[in-house]
Formats: structure tokens, sequence, C-alpha cells
DNA sequence: GACTTTATATATCGAATTGATATTATGCAT
DNA sequence: ATGCATAATATCAATTCGATATATAAAGTC
């Protein structure tokens, strides 16, 4: 599923312009897929090429014109389509464990900055959450729902580990001569 | 952090070739950063060309050359001083979720079998794991050992959440006279 | 009143990455 | 003998990333 497909599906809710699916990207779908405008721009521009989304130009004075993409009934069958690909991917890039792996090259003051920023991005994600659950998750329809919960289950989790388990990264291993 | 500097970090290690990179790729780094040959063989060149790593070319027969990169003096200190970025980002692109926001769209079978297959995945990792757990982690130094561990936990939340939650998704909304 | 930041809104561009494919040889199993 | 897995490098189009440019209005601040 590429941000065209994506893109589709959130036009699913109602006609949008690029910067508000870049909204969208940017807080609903924020834990788990990411995409700027260098992404969305062409993907719109494509989608209406090939006719599955319509677009509305309202023209604005000064600015450019603002454009209203709509999902088309042809849209809306290829997104089923695509949605039917059972074997989805689920993809972690994290530069924050690709430095752990190399912490005995670093000194222990930027391991523990390193970590203390983990942990920071952490907490800001889930003071999102809540925000989620007492402003719109009643309005949410379950998959989003779901998608939360997953992000809540899975961010609380690496928070405890990391609490827990941050100290060994710091301790040098003990002198070679008692293990070997 | 790129691909550039994880292949630098893993040269640490010894000399390997870019092949002997990917392998490590697919097992211990599969689970939170991935590169496939069109980004390994750019980098390892781009590296060589700036002499953060020297490449010793073993001729083959019939075979295009065996090159073995080493790390050097200078790239290992361009490396501490990439490992110094103290706000290293952790990004998750997950075309599960995104499938899942969508599944008021979708069949329930088909829900079914997307969720399936995410379970099926975790449980290959898993088996991963304790492969690892058995075999070498004991050698390894304690960043890998809290990596793993970070998506130990992680996975095993995300599996838990995934079982106890899922139903939810297939329960088609209760009637909207009852609510509105 | 002047200044700065934030929000609205589209667009582009080079660089990095992805995913697939090509090539060639060896060894192993059926 | 035919196919499959492994070893090994390499390339390429398509996609995505991250940063930047442009322009205006509103809202906050000194």
């Amino acid at each position: 599923m590429d941000v065209k497909t994506v893109c589709l599906g959130m036009l699913t809710d109602g006609p949008a312009s690029g910067y508000d699916l870049k909204k969208q990207f940017e807080s609903t779908f924020s834990h788990f897929f990411s995409a700027g405008y260098g992404s969305i721009y062409p993907a719109l521009s494509s989608l209406a090429e090939s006719g599955l989304v319509s677009c509305e130009e309202i023209p604005q004075e000064g600015k450019p014109d603002r454009k209203v993409y709509a999902i088309t009934d042809e849209g809306r069958a290829r997104l089923l389509e695509a949605l039917r690909d059972t074997r989805p991917c689920h993809k972690i890039r994290s530069e924050f464990l690709a430095t752990i792996c190399f912490a005995h090259l670093m000194p222990p003051e930027d391991i523990e900055a390193v970590v203390d920023h983990r942990l920071d991005e952490i907490a800001e994600f889930q003071e999102m959450v809540r925000h989620f659950e007492r402003e719109c998750l009643s309005e949410w329809h379950e998959g989003l729902r779901f998608v939360l919960g997953v992000g809540k289950t899975v961010t609380g989790a690496m928070e405890t580990y990391i609490k827990e388990n941050r100290h060994k990264l710091t301790q040098r291993p003990a002198a070679k001569a008692l293990s070997g």
C-alpha cells in the first residue's frame, strides 16, 4: 500500500485538500504512517489523472487555488481492491535502535541523552493519545480505535522496557580477566 | 542516520562484503532497520570514495570480484560523530495498520485474513528471537541485546492486543436507530 | 504600531530508498 | 539432468523523504 492508496482511503470520509490530508497524516496516522507534501501532492495529481478522484478548484485571491479532492465510484472500487491485499507489511525504521546497537562505541552521557529523547517522544505520543481519547474517540470507526489501541499498548511496553533496562547500556562490561 | 552510517557501524565488528552486510540486515537488524542491495552497494561505494572504508578486491574466476570492505580510522571518527546525534528518529510504516483503519470498508473474512497474517509474522519473529537467544545472545554487545529485548517486548504486547481485540473489527456497528 | 510566529495552502527538487531484476557460478538433492 | 538454494555483485525505474519556496491572514507579543 502506497501513499496514493492511503490518500484514497482518507477521502472516503469526505472531500479534502492536500493540506487537509497532510494534517491527518500528522495526527491520527502519525504513529504508523507518514507522508510529506512531496508524496501527497503528486499522489493526488496522479489519482485525479486516472479518474479515481475528482478535483474542484476553488479560486483564491493572491494564493494558488484551493483544490478539493473527492473520491469517485471508480476510486472507491480501486480502494476496495487494494484493501484485499491480505499481506500488508509492517515495518519499523528506527535510527534510535540502530544507534543503541553501537552503544559500546559511545560515551555514556550520549547514550543517556538518546534514551531520554526517546522517552520524551513516547511521553509526547501518550499525551496525544489522551487528547484523542478525550476529544474524538467516540466518533471514530472501530478500525481507527483499534489502531490507536495498538499504538498505545506497544508504546507503553517500549517505555517500560526502556526504563527497566537502560542502566545496562551504560554499565561498561566487567574486566575481561574475570570472564576469560 | 542513513544506510551508509549503519553499514559503517556494522563494519566496526570486522571487514565484510556487501553480501555479508545484507545478511546482517536480514537477521539481527531486520526488525527495526532494513536495506536492500540497491542501498547497500551504493553506500559502500560512496564510503570507499570518501575514504571512510577501504576495499580489498579478491579476484574470482567467472564471477565479479569479491569486495571486502574495512572501516578506516577516518571512518571510525565519522561514525562516532554521527552517533552523537541525540535525536535519532523511530518511525513505523505499517500498511497493516493503514489497512485496519479502513476495516469498515472491508468484508469480515478479509479482515480476518489480514489479522491472521500479521499474527503469523509475529510468530515468525518470535521464533527468530528464540533462535538468537539460543545461539548467539551471549556473544552480543549489550546494545544489540537491548535492541532484541525491545523487539521482543513490543511485539509480544502487539500480539496480546491483537488477540484480545480483533473481534471488535468484525462486529458490525449496532443499528443506528438505537444510538441516534 | 512594529515584529514574530502560526496557520492556510500549493508546489517543486535533489537525494535516498525500495523492490525487482539481471548475471554467473557452485553445490546439492530428486 | 533439472531445478533449487546459496554466493556475490550490480543496476534501474518508481517511490518517498526532507527541505525549501511562495504568498496571505490572523493572532500574539514587545
